[in-house]
DNA sequence: CGTTTCGTTGAAGAGTGTCAAGGCCAGTGG
DNA sequence: CCACTGGCCTTGACACTCTTCAACGAAACG
């Protein structure tokens, strides 16, 4: 069940040399202290689309680095209702649910395959304990999850399916950008009930919507390809269009 | 602006015999760590109802421990509309939302007359530094609420209505109870709007759900006054009824 | 005691969901 | 290499939940 999908342990980690250094880690680290970091990242594991790195119930203890890949986190009610609560890409940090109870409380699973840096957590206290930097920079990334997940209710609190999907396009777009990748054609790795689940509409509505997106020349899609052609309108619809709609 | 809204600074603050123990700090501390951890807290601070704790855009300095009292917390989008994010009654830490980018990212306001341990940041960080326990607990805090926004992506994304009115409340009477209160019998200290905002729904329909749980005997309601009858009631209604309806 | 805020309720309408049918695409096996 | 299969996506028609608009009543506040 749990038995490591392929560990490279051997392989030495260099974080050091991880092109996504500025995405995962503190900046102005010196050398010394990314030796120490170093030894954080245990091993790395590979996890096959459609396998999960971890499941609601799983004991907790790592969390993951996201190195390249893309993921989904999910929530089940106790009637079986699913809710997306994420979506992960390279440079994220993902199950810092689990601190709380030592128990993962969501899915993860691998939306195409994956590779991520197993951080033990215990380790990861442990040098954190001597690190300010560290230390600090772990706090801001649990709370930038939370900040991140009030954008989330906002989004499903208060607006409408036009809104939602634009502000998921505009958020996807930006973190493709800030990963290297074009701003305004790419792949979308998840499903139209992914993209529904996340957002809190049937797949239908999605589907809908990006058609009528594509008829009002703002995006073209073609299945999970999709290009962005005028992103202020975009901003327009995330902002209740104060002057868009034809 | 800013100016302290009364301090009781020379107050000593013994957590020790704070009522909130063991809901605010990790269990199994040493007289010793209790005495380091109250040096954590700098000064009580007061809020009267309807002013506010924090603001979006404030410098973030402190976390504050709920001593007494209520508050809410609401993010705003750039056009306006304004989302509940959460409510805070006592023994609950607010402001993890200013680590991040060490600015305050909504705005917290009290709904009732309310008193805060005001935490300093920095001071958080050195006691941590030096006490695994503390800084263990301070991790699953914020994991906590993690899980807990979780929760509330689930209901705001596949939820009806009522099966949110009805997860709400049983969710208040459960922390009510937590606190010593009835878990049957408590007084709503927002207004329908903010409830609707909190969980997606206008007001009317807050109004409405209310009325027809009334009618429908599983509680009573009069005004802010609410009255828990059936919470197995409840309890189905939350999970889709399955055997629920009349 | 007047004023304001808050809450309730009704009727009509908009926005999504539901159900259903059909098309597109990738992977599989012949 | 091609046909088949199953998953995914699109689109239409209709139903239903929730919102909107409006009016009124009740409580809170100065």
């Amino acid at each position: 069940m749990n038995a490591p999908t392929v560990n490279i342990a051997n392989l030495r980690v260099a974080c050091s040399s991880c092109n996504l250094r500025e995405l995962c880690l503190p900046v102005g680290l010196s050398l010394k202290d990314i030796e120490k970091l170093e030894e954080l990242v245990a091993t790395r594991k590979k996890v096959k689309r459609g396998d999960s790195l971890f499941r609601a119930g799983d004991r907790f203890e790592s969390l993951y680095a996201v190195r390249l890949g893309f993921l989904k986190s999910t929530v089940m009610s106790q009637d079986g209702r699913e809710q997306v609560t994420g979506f992960h890409m390279a440079g994220e940090l993902v199950g810092l649910d689990g601190i709380s109870s030592e128990l993962h409380s969501c899915d993860t699973v691998a939306l195409e395959d994956t590779e991520v840096c197993v951080i033990p957590y215990e380790r990861l206290e442990e040098v954190a304990s001597s690190m300010p930097v560290l230390r600090n920079h772990f706090h801001k990334v649990m709370s930038r999850e939370i900040v991140r997940e009030h954008g989330v209710m906002l989004l499903l609190g208060s607006m409408h399916a036009e809104e939602r999907l634009a502000a998921f396009l505009l958020n996807l777009s930006q973190r493709f950008e800030a990963r290297g990748y074009s701003r305004t054609e790419f792949v979308l790795r998840m499903t139209r009930a992914e993209i529904g689940s996340f957002l809190g509409l049937k797949l239908e509505t999605v589907s809908r919507v990006l058609s009528r997106f594509a008829q009002d020349g703002l995006i073209e899609v073609n299945q999970k390809h999709v290009r962005i052609i005028d992103t202020e309108g975009l901003r327009g619809i995330v902002s209740g269009q104060p002057g868009a709609a034809a």
